[in-house]
DNA sequence: TTTGGTGTTATTGTCGACAATATGTATTGC
DNA sequence: GCAATACATATTGTCGACAATAACACCAAA
């Protein structure tokens, strides 16, 4: 058996929904793989630059063991490359990697909502439309500020997934996944028009998990991430 | 951009087909890891049973450092779970567990047919139709041989993820989840009739493939690994 | 007998130093 | 002037030992 959700402790700073399985940091790995994820996400790091352990060992005021169990830690969600004997950077944001990267969360999202249409309880939907509700006027109140927007979106989306109950299909999608997304977002800098619209696709969606139609919820997932996809494209076109 | 296909080395003993980026084992932790995932899939350490590193550094001899970044390694294609501060256990397999890792792939290997329809150059595709006939006669020569059948029928999954050329996917399948489909293939005895079966599901996906017709191949893969899914889950239940 | 606490033991997490490998630079030959 | 080689430097991989934590056994009290 699986392990029910993850292994690996990806606390968002903003702590937003205790989720089931996001361990709490206990070891000193655990703490600086936290830190690092934050820098590199939020380009403080940046993207393509190369990692080198002593300078990071130095910076957060550890040994090298720790640090590189972080560093393995960090290449199992796709932040950063790591070749032997040469060293680690941090990946490089690309057109083509942008779309590799949300044609797999198409397919798997979609099938988080097959999943979840049957698997979830009543109880636990009926909570996800009241979170959204909630999302709907804390957004009114925050007009612009993307962030909330984003945690907001991600919880809805996270919800979904465990939804599924299925902890390989969890796994990839919180763990490996969910901070190469972040830092897509985040560096394209995310904002404009698309904030509302997303309220009414999220809305649609888990109704129609309610309704037990998972063909359906399956299907608006993927339109929903497909414009998430071409929204984010369309930034990236226009920085290069 | 994400690696091309990995960073993990995942080289079968048994060579096989030299596919593009399975890294030549360099370093301790690379071989240290390429023998604990033989022994863990063939059973050699029983599934569920403790992991203790002491023992596995002295078994092998070698540090506990290179010895640790194995570990991690495994953890990451789902051989091994881990707990902060209390050590590693063997997974256990199970029904349930089985039923979630065969949904996944059905999911993502339909998937890559889809990409590979439209990715996969004419040379790609009729090297595996070549592929086949070749699988065709040495399994008749070998017949009963489970071994040969199994190395074949990875093969062939193997070149259609390849084919769909998105580095995410192919990563998930052959890195990830790869070794724990082995696993409970081997351990659950897999021969059966349904050797020739493949063949011929084998045959039509690729065919669908030459086609470019993506719709159709994915289809026939989710019914193919479903079909496969259902023939261990017989097994399971018979040991049971 | 069972339960709670305590001490012991073993295992994991972390550290600093050394060895092996790659990167960059200077030098030599053409 | 350019290419290839050899050297110097820095970084990564590995080691053995120590510290922190958890598992276990033992003992005491109800």
């Amino acid at each position: 058996m699986p392990e029910h959700h993850s292994t690996q402790n990806n606390t968002p700073e903003n702590h937003r929904v205790q989720s089931p399985g996001w361990r709490v940091p206990v070891t000193a790995a655990d703490r600086v793989l936290l830190e690092i994820q934050r820098a590199i996400v939020e380009g403080e790091i940046a993207a393509g630059s190369k990692i080198s352990e002593p300078e990071l060992a130095r910076r957060f005021d550890l040994s090298r063991a720790p640090l590189r169990e972080a560093l393995a830690r960090l290449e199992r969600c796709h932040l950063i490359e790591r070749i032997p004997n040469a060293g680690a950077r941090v990946v490089t944001l690309s057109p083509q990697g942008l779309i590799s990267l949300y044609q797999l969360r198409e397919t798997l999202e979609g099938m988080a909502c097959r999943l979840a249409a049957e698997m979830m309880s009543d109880d636990e939907i009926s909570q996800v439309q009241q979170l959204l509700d909630q999302h709907l006027t804390t957004q009114r109140v925050r007009e612009g500020e993307s962030y909330y927007q984003e945690a907001g979106d991600l919880d809805f989306h996270y919800r979904i997934i465990i939804g599924s109950k299925n902890p390989y299909l969890i796994n990839i999608l919180c763990d490996e996944l969910y901070f190469l997304v972040r830092m897509y977002r985040v560096q394209m800098g995310m904002n404009g028009p698309r904030v509302s619209r997303a309220f009414d696709e999220h809305k649609a969606i888990i109704n129609a998990i309610a309704n037990r139609d998972g063909e359906l919820a399956d299907l608006l997932m993927r339109r929903h991430i497909g414009a998430s996809r071409r929204n984010i494209e369309l930034q990236l076109l226009q920085d290069a």
